[in-house]
DNA sequence: ACAATAAATGAATTCATATTCACTTATTTT
DNA sequence: AAAATAAGTGAATATGAATTCATTTATTGT
């Protein structure tokens, strides 16, 4: 028997994100998505029961990619520094993978998202509210409530690599350094 | 001759709100929007030419209340001051009117959105831009790009916003003040 | 080499929904 | 109160796109 090719699914994915890119995600067809991978429509539902799952399957891979991914092993380090990488690695990758995000961003906000795919970040915001909690204890993180001080980390990303995206302002070390100083000020106690 | 009736109008668009919280922008119907607003779907093409430019249409009419009509008239006050009060306006009026909100936002990162309502905000965004840079100039503002100032404002409001509707936290004077805090000293210099 | 099996195809089908239009109704003017 | 005009209606039409399926093609095991 023939076997399913795991290199149509990439092709699957990145036709979808190329195209949500350029043509956004209403007026994303099936069609558009078979063509740019070059197989036929009908194959897509080999490979997924809908657009609806496609497109879900999709959004819960990036996230993987996109969020806790990026989370590094460095717990003995101070919480300051274990903040800074990952406020860099999510930058960068926002910044660097921009139609990957533009489609997570469409799609999370779209009535095709599943609830399980709204739980993808779930572990992610877990272990930033975490650090917070242990930064509040060692009196270093205002003693805030994490629904006022996370939302600024997340908020603040977000925009800032949408904006830096928009205006194609390229990221330097500079650049990570002064925006997470900011983060910092608006953090410490 | 019978005249149109401006009430109409305000009832498409309230309806067209509704249904997009409730239902998501795709598939908000042009039928479901009569439906709601209790007309014919017929009647809704003698007051816009199209779905997408009664969508613009309805946008627009949005930003205009959610952005520069917040603005208020105190050049006089000292700039710290000044910001607050943008700040304290914008966030009561993005939490007390989630729905329209929402619907800026779905709207917003759509493909339907039309390059002049894209530039809504600019008359606000300029506004806050000039804010920062007086107090650059008198010092009390960090020395860094707005490229790099600006979507933290931008990027903390909309998501703290969201994050207090979704988990239906009920914004006290406390809250405003303290987010406020939080913005400042991420300014501050 | 052949049979068996599943992948792949893409035209045809089905479904959804934006838009039109022939007709009706309300308002205004004379 | 009759005529004129435009608003209002909603069934019918047009369009576009998701999904199906009869058929073809590639791969694997014997």
């Amino acid at each position: 028997m023939r076997l399913k090719d795991d290199s149509k699914i990439e092709a699957i994915f990145d036709a979808a994100i190329a195209l949500t890119g350029k043509v956004g995600l209403n007026r994303l067809t099936m069609s558009s998505i078979a063509d740019k991978a070059n197989i036929a429509s009908g194959t897509l539902y080999i490979y997924f029961d809908s657009k609806e799952q496609l497109l879900n399957e999709l959004y819960k891979n990036l996230m993987l990619k996109g969020t806790f991914a990026l989370l590094p092993s460095i717990a003995h380090l101070p919480l300051k520094h274990q903040l800074f990488t990952i406020w860099s690695n999510v930058l960068k990758f926002r910044i660097s993978n921009s139609s990957q995000v533009a489609f997570m961003h469409q799609f999370r906000y779209s009535s095709l998202i599943s609830e399980e795919s709204k739980m993808m970040d779930e572990q992610f915001v877990d272990h930033i509210l975490k650090l917070l909690n242990a930064g509040k204890k060692e009196l270093i993180v205002k003693d805030v409530d994490n629904d006022i001080l996370f939302p600024l980390l997340y908020g603040y990303v977000n925009n800032l690599a949408r904006h830096f995206t928009a205006k194609e302002i390229k990221l330097t070390e500079k650049m990570i350094e002064q925006t997470f100083g900011i983060c910092w000020d608006a953090l410490k106690s």
